[in-house]
DNA sequence: CTTCAGGTACGATGCAAGTCATACCTGAAG
DNA sequence: CTTCAGGTATGACTTGCATCGTACCTGAAG
């Protein structure tokens, strides 16, 4: 049950064009915001953001994150986790994640 | 021969996901490539990127751009400038401009 | 074995977006 | 005035994409 990790592209093949059109949807968007704001980076299920929208769009959405390079999928087989792959993004678009939390206007005076 | 300011939205209401949508596009991420390379930040005429698409789908481009936030129109009635935001965009998104000059890999970690 | 929940594959659909053709506007130069 | 280049408005076409319905797979628990 060791669970194997579905394929991205490498960290040098990352492509801005396609992190850009990843991070234009809405849910996407705020996957990724969700993750870049846990720093410990632990491992997610799918359902754990409860996105409202149906499960074969939630396949379609976290297949388009990891072939942008941005997530990990790992297969359970009747399962599946998610994992930010921080530090790639770091390296590759440094800032990148930091820009996904200035995502509301009032971030100036927050809470 | 002043030219008036086409609108754009104002620096606090910068929308992540318009951004995110505008640079999703080849053509419009090529030309805030070439903006922000610019440090001088002169303004610069439409045709002086020479876009591979007709000038009625360049006025598109250029449309959503400022819609987005990240330029400015400056109408002289037969021709056109563009000028880049940059003051508001790194107020509002800091760094994202430097994510725009990370396009080739070649320059941190060549192959 | 059967059942069941999580996930995928395939196809269809509806909508948004990129593109261009035609026609028109604007200002500068003859 | 006319001409001309740069730009826009409108409409049509086409592609891409988000979404979901149906059917199927996978592993765990009865």
């Amino acid at each position: 049950m060791a669970g194997r990790n579905l394929v991205g592209p490498e960290v040098d093949a990352l492509d801005l064009g396609a992190v850009f059109r990843a991070l234009a949807d809405e849910h996407r968007r705020s996957v990724m915001t969700e993750l870049a704001a846990d720093r410990s980076d632990s491992e997610r299920g799918c359902n754990s953001f409860d996105l409202p929208i149906s499960k074969q769009t939630q396949t379609h959405h976290f297949r388009v994150l990891r072939e942008a390079g941005l997530i990990d999928e790992i297969d359970y087989g009747n399962r599946k986790g998610i994992r930010l792959r921080r530090a790639d993004i770091e390296k590759r678009f440094p800032g990148l994640l930091t820009l996904l939390g200035s995502e509301s206007p009032g971030g100036t005076a927050p809470r």
